[in-house]
DNA sequence: CTAGGGTTAG
């Protein structure tokens, strides 16, 4: 008799699980189950419960989770397990936190699989304290030797930028899965430390492991940083001869590689080679056309992905269309694109999109348009972005009235900035003001805040060589600046005609110096030019934006040496061929 | 009704 019941009561929660689960991640389909529980008299299933909980945090409702979860009486950590990985999963870090507390002050306790969800949460938080303190329990629960807790510990420290902490956690792993050494890999790269990233993949291949995809999703994702081509094929033919499969997430890493270290052909390459591709591989290779100045194979992309494979643009893929636009001059089609935005597709233009815009059109010298674009916006879309948009092409266009209200508009946003300080003197300076170029620098100096260091690295014989104005660490620098004033006297009988730069020079003392003289992109190529063969494109990157006079000399070099001369600036590429650049002097 | 974890793209 006793028996035939228990089955009744089996049957019955086996056809209201089957219930819950039919509900799926859907809220009010899953309250309906939950009435339905309650009718039934099942309410205290710690098994249904638990589906009930982790399905409505993959239905994005946390306040009907938190809800239900308050309902339940007595939790088990099968509940507790399951609901704080699900909540840290769909990104309810906060709710994570407050369950795992509640979890401390119940009979369960948290196990390994506990930690890597809370640290995830954590880690998504960036809260260091939090995770620090996750740690020590960590070690007071005896679980500080389990693989996957340490891995979620070094990916924790790595999101929140303490990259040491990660390393030391690191270093201590007796044995080291290759998710650890990918975690730690990607964590270099993120926070932008891209040799340390390589070096670490080197000493993966000096000790034999076999690197997976994800580790070269970071490797290649690290070289895109550091933009050698070099370093970049043999990351590739590295792929290759792991035999590793390329999949959309490594194939649009490698595209953006590939683009980033200036060789669009190769990039498009691995485009047309991937079997299955998805919007971000598509706006990966339309980015990677935009920064080359590519706009017409921008657009072609953009049209091409959506007729032929159906796939919809988002607003990431829109930003890398209009600033292509933007890079190429591309304005009609630029304006119709954006006007798209809402008419087709239903989308509310973003910041990231006004700023493409107010670029565009700046660019293209239409500056009174520009300006109107902005002062149509609201004030919370006044971002930073807006104003150094329409300021740098107030630069380009000589712009004194525009360019002295953007710059001003910047250093109230940003007193901190130096290089609005710059821009600012910058206006001055064309505009003959000297006496406020000098109260600019004084405010600066007063401030504290220094111009920001230009470097170029190059390339020569598998060996990376980093400049900078004023460095004379090179061992041949007294040869690279004979050889460069030779050059720039050569071109000077070509017809170059210096650009004084009559900004900032001036506020450092030092500066007066010789050393002084030119800027890192002109050491950069004066040294490639000394160090490889005749036919040799040389290839150059460079962390700022690369200035109207380096520009213009690099043209001349380009023909009195007959060289290609590929330069990445903070945003784009300039491929400098027989005297003419591939931005047509539109950057 | 008790599985499963940590890393990876624009």
């Amino acid at each position: 008799m006793e028996g035939s019941k228990e089955r009744e009561d089996k049957q019955r929660k086996s056809a209201e699980y089957e219930a819950v689960i039919r509900a799926g991640p859907h809220v009010r389909p899953l309250q309906q189950a939950h009435a339905h529980l309650i009718v039934t008299g099942c309410y205290r299933s710690k098994a249904l419960l638990t589906k009930l909980l982790t399905l409505s945090c993959a239905a994005g409702s946390i306040a009907y989770t938190r809800r239900l979860f308050l309902s339940v009486t007595g939790p088990d950590s099968f509940l507790f397990n399951s609901l704080i990985k699900a909540s840290s999963q769909y990104g309810f870090s906060l709710d994570t936190l407050f369950f795992y507390n509640r979890m401390l002050f119940s009979p369960s306790k948290p196990c390994s699989y506990t930690f890597t969800s809370v640290f995830k949460a954590c880690a998504h938080l960036s809260n260091l304290r939090l995770g620090t303190l996750l740690h020590s329990h960590v070690f007071v629960s005896g679980y500080s030797s389990n693989p996957f807790v340490q891995a979620a510990i070094i990916a924790f420290y790595a999101k929140s930028s303490a990259l040491s902490i990660a390393r030391k956690v690191f270093d201590k792993m007796p044995q080291r899965s290759v998710v650890a050494w990918n975690t730690m890999i990607s964590g270099y790269d993120q926070n932008g430390l891209a040799n340390e990233a390589m070096t670490l993949f080197r000493k993966m291949n000096e000790l034999g492991l076999r690197p997976d995809s994800a580790t070269f999703v970071s490797v290649s994702s690290a070289c895109s940083q550091i933009g050698s081509l070099e370093l970049g094929c043999w990351v590739h033919d590295s792929i290759v001869s792991n035999g590793i499969r390329v999949n959309v997430i490594l194939g649009t890493s490698l595209i953006n590689m590939f683009s980033r270290c200036g060789d669009v052909s190769r990039a498009r390459a691995v485009f047309d080679s991937m079997s299955e591709g998805n919007v971000i591989a598509w706006t990966a290779m339309i980015s990677g056309y935009g920064m080359h100045g590519y706009g017409v194979e921008a657009m072609e992309l953009f049209y091409k992905m959506k007729k032929e494979n159906g796939l919809v643009p988002n607003s990431v893929t829109f930003v890398a269309v209009l600033s292509a636009c933007a890079h190429a001059g591309l304005i009609r089609e630029g304006r119709q694109i954006f006007a798209s935005m809402r008419e087709e597709y239903g989308m509310v233009p973003g910041l990231e999109h006004h700023v493409c815009m107010v670029d565009m059109l700046g660019k293209a010298g239409l500056l009174t348009e520009a300006y109107q674009f902005i002062k149509e916006l609201s004030p919370e879309e006044l971002v930073p972005a807006v104003w150094t948009a329409m300021l740098g092409a107030c630069k380009m266009h000589k712009n004194f009235d525009f360019g002295v209200e953007a710059a001003q508009h910047l250093i109230t946003l940003e007193p901190e900035n130096p290089s609005h300080y710059v821009l600012l003197s910058n206006m001055y300076a064309f505009a003959g003001r000297m006496d406020r170029v000098e109260s600019v620098r004084n405010v600066m100096i007063q401030r504290g805040l220094k111009k920001q260091v230009g470097y170029s690295s190059i390339d020569v014989n598998n060996k990376t060589y980093l400049f900078s104005m004023g460095d004379k660490s090179h061992p041949e620098i007294n040869e690279i600046y004979r050889y460069l004033d030779g050059l720039i006297w050569r071109c000077k009988e070509a017809g170059y005609a210096s650009i004084p730069e009559l900004a900032m020079h001036e506020l450092e003392e030092e500066e007066r110096e010789y050393a002084l003289r030119y800027h890192s992109e002109k050491l950069a190529v004066a040294f490639g030019l000394m160090k490889t063969s005749h036919g040799t494109t040389l290839r150059i990157v460079k962390n700022l934006r690369i200035c109207e006079d380096c520009h213009s000399a690099v043209k001349f070099i380009s023909v009195v040496t007959n060289r290609e001369i590929v330069i990445r600036d903070k945003l784009r590429f300039h491929l400098f061929k027989e005297g003419s650049c591939s931005c047509l002097d539109y950057w």
